[in-house]
DNA sequence: GATGAATGAGACTTCATTCAT
DNA sequence: AATGAATGAAGTCTCATTCAT
């Protein structure tokens, strides 16, 4: 019975966490913000949660064992293949709707000043360009229209550059060589 | 005739932190910490920057600009497609290399944490596998052999992360359905 | 229950901050210094006072609460009109004698440097040598021997720089009609 | 010469100085404010004046002489008393007016936070009001009507205040003695 | 002499964490 | 177990003064 009570108030401590941290990043976040949001004091947070970091992990984990569940329930489900690929598809963006702030929040200091946003539309629709020639015909890439290309585009550096924001100097080398290879083998023609 | 302000000392700093910023994040680097790294007084940071936080957004677009300047010298020039293509690919690593500390700083919390890394792959991994049966055989996806295949769509979902992670909350919905279109067009067979 | 705000700690802290600002004035007051006058840690001031700013509109105002409290006790009280006034001006310096460190304090720099004193003293004793002939009779200052006048007249100026110090630029010609026609229903024969 | 190109600056300097203590009060008044509004490099000041004290003192200083100067020049005119008077208090006014915003700027803090005035008006009107009954016709006030004794009222207590602002703990028992005989002497019936 | 960049001490304030109640 | 006041280290930035040019 007791444990139920901990357990409520335990959850309310996350999720006051989660919004606080997604609406302002990690170290913009206060404890004391949580605490408010949540209707705990500051100092009954640490019953639940060893410090800031662990409770700042925590949120994030428990985004992603969310996400872990429904992914898992769909790919064991019977459903067909094209099924289950779309099903994948919608859930993964319900999840990603309330993981979003989280999100936000961990880049918070590079979206508040705008880092990236514009610079990678740039750079996306001048590299698009390039396939606006007769001579690319060849190109996987002029199979889209201009506007889907340069789309595209973004999301190969979006997630070139995600990716490697989270890869090590020392294995800087390694990972250039293998996204390289990504890269020939699915703009490049064959 | 005073002293003048040094192009070579607002450079150092400058490089002083966008290593700083790269190392560490925008909020766990000091002023300090950039003043002893370029061997200037703290207070003199200020004569050539405003606050910090022009100082960090200099950081950012330093490394931007130096990006664009490139990428223009290869989009202008008269070499085949084939190898221009091949030129801002190989450029722009090399541009990433020097980039590259920038880019982990802004998500040093993240990744500090190692909030990403694991459960990209774990996802990527896992959706994966729904392609290893036979009747998966007309998705475009199965081109690949397993491990390419899993590193595409990591690709893909950091791409959409990061993507999302600067969309605002209005754009929300807008931004989803793009991205879906995107997901059909290349991941689902004709 | 956890510990509650301590009034008497608020109080420590006020008087520190009179006592404080009295002596230094505002700027050359630091909240180090109450801090350690009044034995509390430097970050605790915080939870009592907003600000540095709050903290010496409090002290002051404090004061002035004080000195209206006696004030309006005498102003009601049944006594008559003479020992009304009398015992007013009792008060009044009494609570002047509190009041103190706290009007040098305002003043400080002024004071610091003995930008006044000698100054109107020499300037009151100039004007007061005027009266000093037989022609001068029928002046309401000539009742005054002379040390006397001198020193009336040293008020007059201190109350009239002291009501300057505070008209804005815009009140000024209106303020000097004012005062003009006080000074001549005053200091000049009928 | 030289010499001659020299003063110049230095009244420049003090000039630039005057206006901006007056303005900000002393501590508000940053060096560089009076480079800029003097046309004169901030490190060129200390060549004329030893350092910020010696600047403040001497732009205080060169006020009062200003004043001396008209004040001697009528003290000792061959203008009959009456005119003396009549010249002393206009010219008195006229050098307020230039005056002013350095008396407003050593009084800054008190006065930006509008801790005097509200308070004096109150309580001249307070005790004016005592002298609103019959009663009180034999006290000197009483040849005022409402309005005026409050206002002389306002400027005692101005003239106390200021007094009393530089005047040493020390002394504070002696001055206070001799301000309340100056009361008795004025207020007070015969 | 003049200039203004350089210096660095020091100010205010925040906030994660502790601990008396 | 809960509370929230207390703590004090640490951060950003200002500015009088110095000194290389």
């Amino acid at each position: 019975m007791a444990r139920k009570q901990d357990e409520k108030k335990r959850t309310k401590i996350l999720n006051a966490a989660i919004s606080a941290f997604g609406d302002q990043g990690f170290t913009n976040t206060t404890m004391k913000d949580i605490a408010v949001a949540s209707g705990i004091a500051p100092g009954s947070i640490y019953t639940y949660y060893k410090d800031k970091e662990v409770l700042f992990i925590s949120s994030v984990n428990a985004v992603w064992k969310k996400f872990y569940l429904q992914l898992d329930r769909i790919l064991h489900s019977n459903a067909s293949i094209s099924n289950r690929i779309q099903d994948i598809t919608e859930y993964g963006f319900d999840i990603l709707k309330e993981l979003h702030p989280l999100v936000r929040g961990m880049y918070q200091e590079a979206n508040r000043l705008n880092l990236f946003r514009k610079n990678l539309v740039r750079v996306s629709n001048q590299i698009a360009e390039i396939f606006d020639v007769p001579e690319a015909a060849h190109y996987p890439l002029t199979k889209y229209d201009s506007k889907s290309r340069a789309y595209l585009l973004k999301l190969w550096i979006s997630g070139i550059l995600f990716t490697f924001s989270s890869v090590s100097s020392a294995r800087l080398k390694d990972e250039i060589t293998n996204m390289r290879s990504l890269i020939s083998q699915n703009l490049l023609p064959d």
